[in-house]
RNA sequence: GGAGGGAUGGCAGAGCGGACGAAUGCGACGGUCUUGAAAACCGUUGGGCCUCACGGUCCCGCGGGUUCGAAUCCCGCUCCCUCCGCCA
């Protein structure tokens, strides 16, 4: 949620800064207009109440002096006054409702360094890192989905008879792979990052405070019974777990990681990466997430949540790069967003693995979430970062792919050796 | 699922129709004293909204009602706790 301070003080450069996301200015407008709306509205309100306050006062007194029948017309006065306060109260309440309904809807601002541009293709590539387009041999080239039938640690059938369409299984050493690397994940983040292992069923307002409702409730699974949400990331429970509270800055960073599930409905995505594992209604991811005093803080912890991912890529020998998503391209509630693409020899595909973002103060403001600064003064809402320290079924794919050998069976990771019980190599079953 | 109890400031905890944004204690901060510290003493110490400001207004879990006036009375809801039952 942005500021509505700062929508009011500058709404051009708002507008502007909204434009770049390919958003037009029509819902600062309208926020505008209901807010001039509801102050004056709320002006004559308190003016009322004022009233009200004061006569309520003086008919204290004379009831106490034994003044009792010269308070009769104070007390219709009031009487009337606190009717006519009651109606413009309605009335603001309802323009209270509109104006936070509009501001939950409208994005968070990009922050200058996000390149310019309207869609994927402007997205930029930063850097590329370990990767060698002709160093590949035909053994590499074969998909997860035949690897995986092929050493019968995937079954795909299964998971649809169970679940239906794009649910996936793991089986075997497959599974035991993929356990592995959560626990790769975790064990190398615990020096700073407090694990937290919290609920993947939540309220609605949890699932407001980062942004996914109300804006994208068609892609999350609602238990209506129930009223609550299945999380499509670890991001919305440790989001929460700071909601309405008031850190001492001494405290921030504040860093978190969790390993859940996500679940996620991929409305309008049937039909696209429905091989292997690519997109799932249910997979499993370990994230990073940092509560930041102010800006600058904040793009530090977003570095740091990038390197921490990055040399868990490097350690599994992967190829990969570092996007930098424009404008256009950034999740509704990001400022900044660097996406981490893991090469897939197998499928030739660059597979999106991780993406780190920096919030600003966007989701902590719906969160309700501030700091004290050390040096005094009023609360400030912290800014908030995180990111995929691994989204595990594509990263799965690219070790699978990248790491098969000449005879068919997969090389197993150095680094994931020691939780496969010293297993080096993957063979048949 | 059944029965009961509770929700007040950073924390603990009083208040149960008017002078209550709220006693008191603890904590935190500032000062006096001290070579320094502790102790003692004095003082300060929540947040939102409107306003350049003065000031106004709102917040005692949430929403409604009664009243000139509600933390306090009434109704509904949510959450927490205890006990019983059932259960991974």
């Amino acid at each position: 949620m942005l500021d509505l301070r700062r929508i009011r003080s500058e709404p051009d450069a708002v507008a502007a800064a909204l434009a770049r996301r390919g958003d037009d200015r029509s819902s600062i407008d309208e926020v505008l207009r209901v807010d001039a709306e509801r102050r004056a509205k709320a002006g004559q309100r308190d003016d009322l109440r004022a009233r009200v306050n004061a006569i309520s006062k003086e008919v204290g007194a004379m009831f106490r002096d034994g003044r009792k029948d010269e308070a009769a017309a104070l007390q219709a006065e009031s009487k009337a006054a606190g009717e006519r306060e009651k109606a413009l109260d309605t009335e603001v309440a309802a323009l209270d409702e509109q104006r936070r309904d509009r501001l939950l809807r409208i994005g968070n601002l990009p922050s200058a360094d996000a390149p310019d541009g309207g869609s994927e293709a402007d997205n930029v590539v930063l850097r590329t890192e370990g990767f060698d387009a002709d160093g590949y041999g035909p053994h590499q080239r074969v998909p997860h989905w035949d690897i995986g039938a092929e050493l019968g640690f995937l079954d795909p059938e299964a998971a649809s008879r169970i679940s239906g369409a794009m649910f996936s299984m793991y089986r075997g050493h497959g599974a035991r792979l993929l356990r592995a690397m959560v626990q790769l994940s975790l064990d190398r983040n615990g020096d700073a990052y407090e694990e937290i292992r919290p609920p993947t069923l939540v309220r609605t307002d949890t699932m407001i405070s980062t942004g996914h409702l109300p804006k994208f409730a068609d892609e999350a699974y609602h238990m209506e019974r129930d009223d609550l949400w299945a999380i499509p990331t670890a991001e919305v429970p440790l989001t929460s777990l700071g909601r309405d509270q008031v850190f001492d800055e001494a405290v921030l960073p504040l860093r978190f990681m969790a390993y859940t599930s996500c679940y996620r409905r991929e409305a309008g995505s049937a039909g696209r990466d429905t091989r292997g594992v690519l997109r799932s209604h249910e997979f499993d991811k370990v994230e990073l997430l940092a509560y930041a005093a102010g800006a600058e803080q904040a793009i530090a912890c977003q570095e740091d949540v990038l390197a921490r991912s990055e040399s868990i890529l490097s350690d599994l020998g992967l190829a990969y790069r570092i996007v930098d998503l424009c404008a256009g391209d950034l999740g509704n509630s990001a400022a900044r967003t660097w996406d981490i693409e893991a090469y897939a020899p197998g499928c030739d595909m660059w597979l999106e693995v991780s993406s780190v973002s920096w919030f600003s103060d966007y989701q902590a403001r719906r969160a309700n979430i501030r700091y004290r600064p050390s040096g005094g003064g009023s609360p400030e809402v912290i800014h908030t970062v995180n990111g995929s320290a691994m989204g595990w079924p594509r990263t799965w794919a690219a070790v699978v792919e990248t790491h098969r050998q000449p005879d068919g069976t997969i090389a197993v990771p150095k680094v994931l050796q020691p939780y496969m019980g010293g297993l080096e190599v993957i063979g048949p079953r």
